[in-house]
DNA sequence: ATAATATTTGCACGATTGCGCGAATATGCA
DNA sequence: TGCATATTCGCGCAATCGTGCAAATATTAT
């Protein structure tokens, strides 16, 4: 198989499939990257309140963007009593991004000049 | 040196470096997507009106979507007469992508339970 | 100089978003 | 049962965003 208009549809097909806007809008606001950042160096799954200490918002407003952020994906939450705790989807994030990286990776390879 | 808070310390920093909302929020949107996406699948630089072509959007929308990109580092301009040609920064996607997967990973490495 | 083409900019409109506040819900404890 | 705590939901507000339209600008061709 050598480098055809095949081959070209397939990795703007890889490429496309990788390319949620849902998962980057997650990431497009302040707040809820410092809530990821918080997270990612947790030394474990953090409470809603606890996650609101880093971020001087309203803690409505962090439920809120954890659900954001949940919905993307990016993080999962777990119910213990009347507390959930939040944890990052360090796998999920780090698929993506690779994937993301050989994804334009093969578009640069095989479709430009 | 072994896990100590300065090594935290080191990888939240390198973490927190990474996490630019201005990129992520230009990745955040549908028509922005569809724009990037026919750029990493062109055999070369494309003018605004050719990548008008592949989104529905009036072309000023288009010509300040492209704009966007540019200030957040995703693509970059030339101008050539009366046209300008965009192409995708390909290095610099693929610089992030993998900056941010090393990142997470050192976090979830020597911050993470 | 005049006309045609490519791109950008100003403007207004509708839609979405992030936010705080208070109420509602759910759970644990006395 | 009553009370305190944790989280979520409904509401309204201000700000931002994506868009189309028309005008302005820049460049090329006649």
């Amino acid at each position: 198989m050598q480098d055809s208009p095949d081959i070209q549809q397939a990795c703007s097909a890889a490429l496309a499939a990788r390319l949620d806007a849902g998962f980057f809008k997650a990431l497009g606001d302040e707040t809820r990257l410092t809530i990821v950042l918080r997270l990612a160096t947790a030394s474990g799954p953090m409470t809603v309140s606890e996650v609101g200490t880093c971020c001087g918002t309203h803690l409505s407003g962090v439920s809120r963007h954890l659900s954001f952020l949940e919905r993307a994906g990016i993080v999962s939450s777990e119910k213990a009593g009347r507390e959930v705790y939040y944890r990052l989807n360090h796998g999920v994030l780090a698929e993506q991004f690779t994937g993301l990286v050989a994804a334009f990776s093969a578009c640069e390879q095989y479709c430009c000049c």
